[in-house]
DNA sequence: GTTTTATTCAAGTACTTTATTGAATAATTG
DNA sequence: CAATTATTCAATAAAGTACTTGAATAAAAC
């Protein structure tokens, strides 16, 4: 009983150190900047390098810290590495963390603002918005670049990239109201095209979620 | 416009300095300990330090930096001052982490499976031993310190605490199937009294799940 | 109003993490 | 097979973090 209760003991410390070490490796702003690109489609170190504007060999060492804790995979691709999320689990832990800090820091929540104005902002929930796209009553776009859309696809969605703004190649139904998304809270690249939407006459509204999860609400909706 | 993109730049880069702040405040093996005991029941530093197994002053600068990052809050109670979690986002971030650890690492899925049996668990989802509880067909019981038990109290479950189990001094109903939690995956205390109830005759399983997310879960099956 | 109790603070040392540099590697192309 | 390209490695300096110690604080009890 005794060392029963020793062994748990021992156990028990080695899952904290294991978590202490996970919760380590995405604790730092440039490596949660990665996360973030990483949620959109899996990318070269070079590609992240210029995507967080640090170094090669630095994002290359945040890169590894992460793929040592397991969070990250790491494939080679022709003469690249090409690195993308180990698991939809670190997306899990990421949205946890953003949700949390729009609640606990009143600085980010003003800051949430800048980014992704209330006033773009569609008030429903985003059940409600897909249940709308589902009965061909709106347009879903998505407003991220190619290589993100590519990387991360949602089902229905019309692809409308940031180059395509001043020429736009697809005419979208001037009787359907249009709801845009992007790389999420903290990406802009939805706002321009909103914003130019609503000049042209449309009913058009940006949505916070990030693809991952529009995708996740989008299969829910299959099994109801 | 160039102007706009610097802004937005640098309102990005706070938000991410802000995130890093707050994961870096969680991210080490002895705050994961004070989170999980927090999750449970607010406390003293003293209690939190014998509960970790660090010094006080050591115990209390952890508090103060979880505390100056937003996720506890500290109220005086008489001489002592008690720490609680700011908010329960801040133990979806801890759920989040515990899930993807235990994806990521078979080390800690074989340390899991030394704490918490997959031979004494309920091969039911939390869903459907709820749904039996409150059918009457089941009982379900919280096996956690009286401490933690007050600290956030499950309503409709009988409290047997670690003391009791020498002599119970409550009687279950023999012909319902008992349910046992705890404070979670990475918690013992209700292994010993599943077994013994399994001696008496008794159909008992333990749940992995921690008290927050039984609660949870009840309050989503009130609104269907 | 002195003592007790619970906690924080300040200072110090040991350790870890970060970013930079330039060299090393290893697959691919010419 | 030499040159190119993308990435990693190794070594370093600077910054930040962790734990300990003993003193300081501040509310409560005597």
């Amino acid at each position: 009983m005794k060392q029963q209760n020793e062994t748990q003991h021992i156990v028990r410390s080695r899952i904290y150190d294991n978590l202490g070490l996970i919760s380590q490796s995405i604790a730092s702003p440039i490596r949660l900047r990665i996360l973030q690109s990483l949620a959109n489609s899996p990318c070269t170190v070079e590609s992240l390098s210029v995507k967080s504007g640090e170094s090669v060999a630095n994002t290359s060492q945040h890169l590894q810290k992460m793929l040592r804790a397991g969070l990250l995979k790491c494939e080679r691709q022709g003469v690249s590495r090409v690195y993308s999320l180990a698991n939809q689990k670190v997306l899990e832990v990421w949205l946890a963390l953003q949700n949390l800090a729009s609640e606990l820091n009143p600085q980010i929540q003003l800051d949430e603002e800048t980014l992704c104005p209330e006033e773009l902002c569609t008030p429903l929930s985003m059940l409600e918005v897909l249940k709308l796209v589902k009965a061909g009553k709106a347009t879903l776009v998505d407003a991220r670049e190619l290589e993100d859309s590519q990387g991360s696809p949602i089902h229905g969605a019309l692809h409308i990239p940031p180059t395509d703004l001043k020429k736009p190649s697809t005419t979208l139904a001037k009787n359907k109201t249009v709801f845009v998304f992007c790389r999420g809270r903290y990406c802009t690249l939805a706002n321009p095209l909103v914003e130019k939407l609503r000049d042209k006459g449309f009913k058009a509204f940006r949505l916070r979620e990030m693809a991952y999860e529009i995708q996740k609400q989008a299969e829910e909706i299959q099994w109801n």
